[in-house]
RNA sequence: GGAGACGUGGCCGAGAGGUCGAAGGCACUCCCCUGCUAAGGGAGCAUUCGGGCAUAAACCUGAAUCGAGGGUUCGAAUCCCUCCGUCUCCGCCA
């Protein structure tokens, strides 16, 4: 959520910067609720402060034994204007919320300007994609060959879009979550959490899913309770830890790893990536949350970048790092980084971590704020990124590490978690 | 799942229709006194938002907030309803 006086103020800037996201913000809408707000809302307190120290009065008389039947019968009076302007206030500044709810984040100066994901800024390569002197498998037809990675059972099981791993395969996706999970907490200081997979509509909103993207989400009704949504990714619960709080200001920065699965619908995604574990609706992710105080965030940001970038380099697989541009941007972010893999398989460098500097976009939302060297109280920024995706480590793994003989070379880093074992094959 | 109790500021805790945004205590900040490891006195100390106000801070002023949302009332922390959560006992369970 963008800060109400930024659009009360600038409204002319925030809409220009707005545009290159390739988002028109309905400044007139905006200006008629506003001036509307301005004169109601002056109007309703006006009517409230008079009812209050009428009905202080009304007190004080009763308990003198004194007749306030005069002063009740000007309460009277004002009581229907009142209640009227109360009603119209409320709705008028639930509209205004929705209004605003859905207004994107401002990409910082340092976004290129863009109009689809072709304007995105290469900002530098690791690595070298291997050659190789046979003719190169996707990870489907590798998994398949193992005998390890059965598409067709997880169909009948569920649907479309699911997977299922067995034996040494299985065990390789355990142990890239488990590397990546020891890498964060014991080299980059970050504090391992296990939190619930599902979170309710508050939560849904604090980090910008709801109200916009409700048809991105798994949600589970229940007929006497709330609903719930499964979390399309560990941002939410984590950082939703400190929503509605008031952090001490040496309680920052907090930095915060956690490995769940991720439930997406994935709307609107029919037809990309049909084959294979590319894209899911469901998948495991190992994810860094940052809380950091609102001057040190993009510090934060490029250091965050960095930490999910060790893995891949770890791993041994070649990678670039994008900045998205305005037009690529998720909606809550003021700037994303993309790590982007080398697939053997495509050919082609995919995503596979999304590194984002929300600033107070999500604070706001969640009024998550700390205390000052004033002690006075302000929003926290928050951040994330995935560090990294599992499946598609795994992908990478698989297709960059493939044998001519259809087995998988392991990268170094995560034989220890496999006992050693340096190969899967059949 | 059944029965009961409860939810008040950073923390503890009083408040049971009216002068309550809320006693008292702890913690914290500042000042004074005293002086040497501990104590005394005074003051301050919730959040969000509106207006003054054209920007920021400060200040003044108003509104809202006592788990959340509705309701009753001139007036609700207090009464009623729904929901959420916590605790105790029983049941069930990994």
């Amino acid at each position: 959520m963008l800060d109400i006086q930024l659009l009360r103020n600038n409204i002319d800037a925030v809409a220009a910067r707005l545009a290159t996201r390739g988002y028109t913000l309905d400044t007139a809408t905006f200006q008629k609720l506003e001036a509307e707000r301005k004169t109601l809302q002056t109007r309703t307190q006006d009517l409230q402060a008079s009812r209050n120290s009428l009905s202080k009065q009304i007190g004080l008389l009763k308990g003198k034994g004194e007749d306030a039947s005069t002063v009740m019968a000007e309460v009277a009076a004002l009581k229907q204007e009142l209640d009227s302007n109360e009603v119209r206030l409320g709705e008028l500044l639930k509209e205004f919320d929705a209004f605003v709810a859905t207004i994107p984040n401002v990409p910082q100066e340092s976004v290129p300007a863009g109009n689809s994901e072709a304007d995105n800024v290469e900002i530098h390569r690791w690595g070298t994609p291997r050659n190789f002197d046979f003719t190169v498998k996707d990870h489907v037809d590798l998994g398949e060959g193992l005998g390890q990675l059965d598409f067709g059972a997880a169909a009948k099981i569920s649907g479309a879009r699911f997977s299922l791993m067995r034996g040494q395969l299985a065990r390789l996706h355990r142990a890239i979550a488990q590397f990546m999970l020891d890498v964060h907490t014991q080299e980059h200081g970050y504090t391992e959490i296990y939190a619930p997979y599902l979170v309710n509509s508050a939560s849904m909103f604090g980090t910008g899913q709801l109200p916009k993207f409700e048809a991105d989400l798994f949600k589970i009704l229940r007929p006497e309770a709330e609903p719930l949504y499964l979390i399309p990714t560990a941002e939410v619960p984590v950082t939703n830890i400190v929503r509605d709080e008031i952090l001490a200001g040496d309680a920052l920065p907090l930095k915060l790893v956690c490995h769940t699965p991720c439930f997406r619908s994935e709307a609107g995604s029919y037809g990309k990536d049909t084959r294979g574990m590319i894209r899911q609706h469901q998948f495991d992710k190992v994810e860094l949350v940052q809380v950091v105080a609102a001057e040190k965030s993009n510090e934060a940001h490029e250091q965050l970048t960095r930490h999910a970038e060790v893995i891949l380099e770890k791993l041994e697989l070649p990678y670039r790092r994008v900045v998205l541009c305005t037009a690529d941007m998720g909606f809550s972010s003021a700037k994303t980084y993309d790590l982007e893999v080398w697939l053997p398989g495509q050919n082609a460098y995919r995503e596979i971590s999304s590194c984002s500097n929300f600033e107070a976009f999500q604070s706001r939302r969640m009024q998550a704020r700390c205390r000052n060297e004033k002690g006075k109280t302000e929003l926290v920024h928050t951040l994330n990124g995935s560090g990294l995706a599992v499946g598609r480590t795994l992908v990478a793994v698989m297709e960059n590490g493939q044998n001519a003989d259809g087995s998988i070379t392991i990268p170094a880093a995560l034989r220890s978690y496999l006992g050693g074992q340096e190969r899967i094959s059949a």
